[in-house]
RNA sequence: GGCCCCGUAGCUCAACGGAUAGAGCGUCCCCCUCCUAAGGGGAAGGUUGCAGGUUCAAGUCCUGCCGGGGUCACCA
């Protein structure tokens, strides 16, 4: 479905909004298009065309086209793109498909960038385009650099990524590392398709696990004095405290040994929640993750945030003191009836009412965090993402309530829930000491892995399928390796380059531009540009759905056409990029080379990876 | 038991509601020893867990089952 808010697809000519427009003075190509992306254009053509026949009375006049959408067909010999037109049209035109297609086709033919239209199947239309058309692609990427596939499909909006908001209770594991890297890369897609994006990072500093910290913190401490520590059941045993309990030393000496918990909780506890943070600060900076805005779930005690957002529910009719159920097949041992005040999430869509008040009368981890949505709200976003851990499945509906409810359903909330990283080692399940305490953090995984690799692989499945991660396995280099793969098209494109220059075949990007590329006809290498000029469609796919992991993909598919084309060079050198002794066409195919490049460094660009130069 | 996620080739996984469901690995066959680079080309392999339904069109949407995982009031 091709259906944008608007109706259609807008039409983006991003360059002209940027501020290297001035780059399009340049020759155009004959088609006189700006071609950002292809497929857009082309279905203008389509809807062009219908709005053609409709006054021309051959269809019905204020038909709705939204469902009509033009994309690549799955199969090649299908020619360069297919329209579903004629199908959805069939119906409310009271025509039969065939007609309505070869009707469409006779129209397009008129278009000098469409070279064939050929009705098939159950009446498809499948278009040839000339391939000037891709000639104008590779020339947009080379004017637009890395920018071209920008889009401004977000228009603007305002949109929240909340992700990692890992504990403040110690170093971030695995688990937290690819939630990191998918809520990261899903940022610089979102912006990259036109939205503005805020990166945030949520606290939870205000809890009881806050304060198991503290305690755990002050046996560190005393341990830091020589005392023995005591580090009883359902404390946190990690030696990563050994640090904090120094550090607690060091400010405060022994005044805080032989003390009640009165004495020390608070001032502990804020010092090593700090210093739990300055840690998970500089793991994130690690995988190359900045936050725009860290927000504290402390700060909301005692500003009436969370008393204001409960008030506005209950102005609603969505609070109110009843008794819950107890839950359907399963009633906990302990189960018994108690009055509690709920919040009447099942008006919003979830399947019971959740408790805002504990027993006690203090809050739920719920309510801060209500509260802290509706601040998210009242500052503005347009849209929320939320990404949490799988086992916070549970959690997922209850917050859409609240927001729904809190924004008067006007900011949806999509929430993306994290699988496990399995890791593995040589093809082996990877276990650290079974020592109470450690685990495999962050840091191990940047240590033997590097960022980059840690990066593209995690974005290598979608969000909720489990991710199997083997240390020796993504370092390989090798085809069956998809980081190495991806990486390889770029620093043989670079090795192009290099080549062309030692061969006083000048090649910048100003030289390409202007370059003659009607050489490019061969399949392989038009195979190649069809890819690239998937590339702004695919973003806009991506974007929508929230799901950066297609970039990931594309990105092999491009490297995989790019090396295709490679391999076959050395069969036929006619196909290679540098032609020696021959400046022009080697600058049409070294065009088509730094085209695949740019496109490359784009993706990686959003994934967050450094594209490799030179592999050796 | 309720809810959520997953189930696609032997394995790991793709597929914005589109056509004959695609890659990689593994298997089998053929080729190469090039300096354009960590091999290349080809073949076999499927009732998309099962059964209904919606649709011109379903792996995709809906309903009910089966299997795996997660989760289930006073933890976040």
């Amino acid at each position: 479905m091709n259906t944008h808010p608007t109706g259609g697809i807008p039409r983006f000519p991003a360059a002209r909004l940027d501020p290297g427009a001035a780059l399009w003075q340049c020759p155009r190509e004959e088609t006189g298009l700006d071609q950002m992306n292809l497929f857009a254009e082309i279905r203008l053509a389509v809807t062009g065309a219908l709005d053609a026949l409709a006054e021309d009375s051959v269809l019905p006049k204020g038909l709705d086209l939204a469902a009509v959408a033009v994309e690549p067909p799955r199969d090649a010999a299908h020619g360069d793109m297919a329209t579903n037109a004629a199908m959805v049209l069939a119906k409310p035109a009271g025509l039969q498909p065939r007609a309505i297609a070869e009707a469409l086709a006779a129209r397009l033919m008129a278009d000098p960038r469409i070279e064939g239209a050929d009705v098939a199947g159950p009446g498809f239309l499948n278009l040839r385009l000339a391939p000037a058309v891709w000639h104008g692609v590779l020339r947009a990427v080379l004017v637009s650099g890395t920018d071209y596939g920008r889009s401004t499909l977000g228009a603007g909006q305002k949109v929240n990524v909340e992700f990692v908001s890992a504990n403040p209770t110690g170093p971030m594991h695995v688990g937290h590392t690819r939630g990191a890297v998918v809520g990261d890369a899903l940022s610089n897609l979102l912006a990259f398709a036109g939205w503005n994006v805020t990166r945030e990072y949520y606290i939870n500093d205000g809890g009881a696990q806050v304060d198991v910290l503290a305690r755990s913190a002050y046996e560190r401490y005393r341990e830091a004095h020589g005392l023995e520590p005591e580090i009883r059941e359902g404390l946190y045993p990690g030696d990563y405290l050994i640090p904090v309990g120094e550090a607690l030393k060091a400010k405060y000496g022994d005044s805080l040994l032989d003390k009640g918990e009165q004495f020390w909780l608070a001032e502990v506890r804020d010092f090593a929640t700090q210093m739990m943070m300055a840690e998970i600060r500089r793991d994130l900076a690690l995988m190359g993750v900045t936050m725009d805005v860290y927000s504290s779930e402390k700060a909301l005690y005692g500003t009436g945030e969370i008393e204001a957002a409960i008030e506005t529910l209950r102005g609603m009719d969505l609070i109110y003191d009843g008794v819950l159920e107890p839950p359907k097949g399963k009633t906990p041992e302990d189960w018994e009836p108690r009055e509690q005040t709920l919040f009447r999430s099942t008006a919003h869509g979830d399947d019971v009412d959740r408790p805002v008040k504990k027993s006690d009368g203090s809050w739920t981890y719920f309510a801060p965090d209500i509260a802290y949505h509706y601040n998210k709200v009242r500052r503005g976003f347009d849209a929320l993402i939320d990404i949490f851990g799988a086992d916070h499945g549970g959690y997922v509906k209850r917050m859409k309530a609240a927001v729904s409810a809190l924004s008067n359903g006007r900011v949806p909330l999509d929430i993306k829930l994290i699988q496990l990283v399995k890791l593995y080692k040589g093809g082996e399940p990877f276990k650290m000491s079974k020592r109470a305490g450690t685990f495999v953090t962050l840091r191990d995984v940047v240590e033997q892995a590097g960022a980059d690799v840690t990066r593209f692989i995690m974005l290598t499945r979608k969000n909720d399928v489990a991710l199997d991660f083997d240390f020796d396995k993504v370092l390989e280099q090798s085809k069956d390796n998809p980081v190495f793969y991806v990486q390889y098209a770029n620093a043989r494109v670079n090795s192009v380059l290099r080549k062309a220059r030692e061969a006083r075949i000048a090649c910048d990007d100003p030289l390409l531009i202007a370059t003659d590329l009607s050489g490019i006809t061969h399949e392989a290498e038009l195979t190649l540009a069809r890819k690239i000029a998937e590339w702004p469609r695919l973003v806009e796919i991506a974007a929508r759905g929230n799901e950066p992991h297609r970039v990931a993909f594309y990105l092999y598919e491009l490297a995989s056409d790019f090396h295709a084309l490679w391999n076959r060079g050395n069969d036929e050198p006619a196909l290679r990029f540098v032609q020696e002794g021959n400046a022009a066409t080697s600058a049409a195919k070294i065009a088509l080379a730094r085209a695949t490049g740019v496109v490359i460094a784009a993706g990686l660009g959003i994934l967050g990876v450094t594209p490799v130069e030179e592999m050796r």
